[in-house]
DNA sequence: CGCGGCTTTGATGTTCATCAAGTAAAGTGG
DNA sequence: CCACTTTACTTGATGAACATCAAAGCCGCG
């Protein structure tokens, strides 16, 4: 028996689990695994088979892939309980992309089989997961079209408006990722998404100490983003 | 009753609907709607209320959004039994995303109720669902990425080669969309698309006559598409 | 302290969008 | 069916936006 069994009170119940009863969700945690990983490890690799299905309990992870001239493409970095696992463990058996800890990080994993037996069995569950994974789909194909529509200073406004309202929700953050992914993710050269922070801090919208930003004129960066 | 009731030896069947017996299969039918588009007209808007599940069944459609600055962007494009509905069905009430026409279509709607109790009831149809919606969105996804890491003649190259190949394939063919839905699809200038289409006939890569397009040089094309 | 990686800034060149002007094609109404 | 209007396409010239290159500064880490 697991004695750190814990899963009844996972904020993950609600989501995706919500739909199941006591002894099911029992079973789940027996059949569960935590898994702890350092920032820059990574989780899943791109052409990795898939056995397990994955949630992230805490930290931050990107999604990515590498081109075939080497360099990277950031396809979003989400946070704990917006992030299940890949998106395509129904769609394929292998990984499409790579997922790695951009912060230190705890992922749950359960065996796949027993979540395609769940799905199966439980309309409900079935139900939730659906959603869920569409909810992340969408929300991945949104913001990419939300960002290739923006000319440079609007797509590191965006950025940054993303970290301090939908990833930290708050002013003050320390970027857990350098500038080349930023660059990587918002589809720029790295050289010019530090002259756009430059201009920022000039320009008194944002203060750099290091990693750590401050968002000093939110409304203004809004306005870039949306203009953009 | 339906007399009209074809539905068991539609094409989709086999990729949506395999997990119903003769009569759920029946009662779908008698469900649903079939409903014929001119080129132009649009399916679904974006922003209306969604009340039923929908899936082409010939023809050819756009998924594209409207920017705030008023100019469109192209989602994809897709072709009968490749593409079901919008995708966002279960994580949204309200479509995203409009759809439209770019060549007569037929398409049949179902009460979205009705798939939902079906999804609830039936394991092996909610999974199919989820794997046609996964790989749609997949799809779209890594089709975005590849398109982003290419420069122009990159872009122009690979969307040729996706209307040849995947949609069409047949190296001659009629291109269901004009110069600037294509640019609005591979987020570029009309201008320079025409110009790099120019080029393509130029070099002989291509030959063009209006809208019809032949394909000379595939391998050319392939490589451009690559190197890009 | 010294090495290597990340960051910063300036200078340069390329890529690409924009503008403009002209041509072809496709609707539209008499 | 033809003149008229409108819309799509095409090409060249220009300039802006952006990537690339290079050199220097910074910072963490052995």
């Amino acid at each position: 028996m697991n004695s750190n069994c814990i899963c009844e009170n996972c904020e993950f119940r609600d989501i995706v689990f919500a739909y199941l009863d006591e002894a099911t969700v029992r079973e789940l945690c027996n059949n569960k695994e935590e898994q702890a990983f350092r920032k820059g490890e990574i989780i899943n690799h791109e052409g990795e088979k898939i056995t397990s299905f994955k949630y992230l309990k805490s930290g931050l992870v990107k999604l990515y892939r590498r081109t075939p001239s080497g360099d990277e493409q950031v396809i979003t970095i989400t946070k704990p309980f917006e992030f299940v696992s890949n998106m395509n463990i129904f769609s394929e058996d292998r990984y499409r992309y790579s997922v790695s800890a951009v912060e230190d990080s705890v992922v749950c994993t359960v065996d796949l089989d027993f979540i395609k037996a769940l799905f199966l069995k439980n309309g409900g569950f079935a139900m939730g997961l659906l959603t869920k994974i569409s909810k992340i789909n969408d929300k991945i194909i949104s913001q990419t079209l939300d960002i290739r529509q923006k000319n440079l200073i609007g797509r590191v406004a965006f950025i940054l408006l993303y970290f301090t309202k939908d990833i930290y929700n708050s002013r003050v953050f320390d970027l857990p990722v350098s500038r080349k992914e930023i660059a990587d993710y918002i589809g720029m050269s790295t050289a010019n998404v530090i002259r756009t922070l430059s201009d920022f801090k000039r320009d008194g919208i944002i203060r750099v100490f290091g990693k750590t930003i401050e968002i000093v004129d939110i409304e203004k960066l809004e306005s870039i983003s949306k203009r953009g």
